[in-house]
DNA sequence: CCTACCGATCGGTAGG
DNA sequence: CCTACCGATCGGTAGG
């Protein structure tokens, strides 16, 4: 039966854009799958992917546990394809906005902003779902670890590139170490995320703000 | 028999210092509680304290899983019980020795300074315990939620304090909030943690470092 | 996607 | 501090 669904999901998937050995399920199916993960993501950005189960994420959408599992087929493939949805999620709130300023310094700040935003706006319940994941793998070897150091290396050198941008068009003080710099506003817009999710309080938010204009302000050019 | 121990713990308790209605064990039996204690708060900092398990702590120690359990009466005791005693080395590492230095400015300075030392020297094999356990009950409500809270405002309002002082020695600019402040201090410790738990590389110590003394300098009164 | 299972492990209890 | 349990839940499987 599963194999039947399977090739059926498989002929759907020919017709559309997705030409890769992973069956995927028809369109009913597929929403169910959708909604399935958009509460796993939720669940997960407040009590951690770990605490995710297959039991608990069936009670929370009506499924049963064996048909939540038959869409995963295991449980490190959940917790992977929580992280990839996320990922979208972030993407979407954080990166695009971001990268839709000027390039060069207007591009910086916005990408910040656009973080601080999507802090602001509670996109995930938990606060930024990426922060909870780093603190919560990083001490922690396998798989998951290794994705969020290639998820924090790749944001890291966007940042740097955009930095490197405002260098060349004479915004940012060319004596400046653009790493010196990411650490500094990374810093500070992680720490408003911290902050923001234990008390709500959209006042840090606004200590962020405050606190990356005070940097960016320091390292433009004169 | 657990009774007849729990008296003998009474006992003992009343030769020493603490009066308290809550039963203890003698010598032996204090001492295993202690290496049990020991164990969790280690494996707790690494993997989060929700993932401590009884029968795993049990493993862990060589002692039977009822054994453990008889050690702490609950769960939850046992959490509250790693968060004592990771709260105790904290005050050890960071507190005590931030307050050796002299009043003022080299008092706050010594403070943040003890934090990196205290990350870079992995007395919690899993980073700052505490930047984990904010992390992890963040958005999750509970008495492990409020003891976070209640720990973040009275760092908030250590720090505080101190930087009060120096403005009042005219050593640091009587204009800068110290709310804000504590906001961008905090911002480094816990991001030069952060970054050096996932990748435990001691430049992220070093950039905590420069971006302390660079907040320092910035604020200190002309 | 379901029911009906499996062995393992969970927190906790009884009794010593 | 132990053995020997309890019901509940875990991830996963069989079969439809």
């Amino acid at each position: 039966m599963l194999t039947k669904i399977a090739r059926a999901c498989y002929d759907v998937n020919m017709d559309e854009n997705n030409i890769t050995e992973q069956p995927r399920r028809r369109s009913d199916g597929e929403q169910t799958h959708q909604t399935i993960l958009d509460r796993a993501v939720k669940l997960a950005s407040i009590e951690g992917v770990n605490q995710i189960t297959l039991g608990r994420l069936a009670q929370a959408t009506g499924v049963s546990k064996s048909g939540v599992y038959a869409h995963f087929k295991s449980k490190e493939r959940l917790q992977m394809e929580i992280i990839e949805a996320a990922g979208e999620i972030y993407e979407r709130e954080v990166i695009e906005p971001g990268l839709q300023a000027p390039e060069g310094l207007p591009r910086l700040i916005k990408l910040y902003e656009s973080f601080l935003s999507y802090v602001e706006r509670e996109i995930f319940p938990g606060g930024c779902f990426f922060a909870g994941l780093i603190s919560e793998f990083d001490a922690q070897s396998g798989p998951v670890h290794e994705a969020v150091i290639a998820g924090h290396r790749e944001w890291e050198g966007l940042v740097v590139s955009l930095i490197q941008d405002a260098q060349q068009r004479g915004e940012i003080d060319s004596g400046v170490e653009p790493a010196f710099l990411v650490f500094q506003l990374d810093a500070v817009k992680d720490h408003a995320n911290f902050l923001y999710t234990l008390y709500r309080d959209p006042a840090w938010i606004e200590r962020g703000r405050q606190a990356i204009s005070r940097i960016v302000t320091q390292v433009s050019a004169t």
